[in-house]
DNA sequence: GATATATTTGCGCAAATATGCAAATATAAA
DNA sequence: TTTATATTTGCATATTTGCGCAAATATATC
């Protein structure tokens, strides 16, 4: 694990990370269809503008994606790709000790 | 998953998604002994005092444990316990979507 | 007791972050 | 074209965070 993947690995991390996000990420997780950025401020306690920023920070960190529909914008969860890179990181947790010290 | 486990576990994320105190636990990761802060030093660009705050942010979190030796006091990874919370995620994120919505 | 080593804590600071509001933008519908 | 809805952005603000330094504390050794 280098420095790069190491800063990759927490910048992800840090992006899950804060509640409101977090509970963004669940909502999508439960829903069998794309959600619009107004269906999701339901679940979170922040106004139409906090959502759409925590949506563009966890965009930028390739958790969601989002597709343009008309008027709305309709944000999915990157499972895959999500489970890809929390794997990593149980792998590194679970890896035999190599230093003796 | 309730309003406080999904606290928890973005306390929980939230702490290791600093890239300092990710290294920390790489390096605890790594060595098969627990280690002691001044040797924790090496692996992280701060000094004595910033690696004492974050070791105190991951042992607050259950990331790590800590036992004092003498003048030291030896840090080691909570490795079952992350684990555990950070397969609950994945769980929460493998699991078939629930809403049709 | 005096000194050395390891760790924590108080303090101040600069940068980052989360937030709401209002305005701007994008798109659809009337 | 006007109006309505969805989303983003600029701005101001309050809070949090990470950091180093110096002082304080804890423990061991001389």
């Amino acid at each position: 694990m280098n420095q790069n993947e190491a800063q990759e690995l927490a910048d992800l991390l840090k992006a899950l990370g804060e509640f409101n996000r977090l509970s963004l990420v669940y909502k999508l997780c439960q829903c069998k269809a794309p959600q619009n950025a107004m269906c999701l401020c339901e679940c979170c306690s922040v106004d139409a503008s906090g959502v759409s920023r925590h949506l563009k920070v966890l965009s930028q960190e390739g958790i969601v994606s989002s597709e343009r529909k008309g008027r709305e914008i309709q944000y999915s969860l990157n499972r895959s790709e999500v489970l890809k890179r929390l794997r990593k990181l149980i792998d590194i947790i679970e890896a035999e000790p190599s230093l003796e010290t």
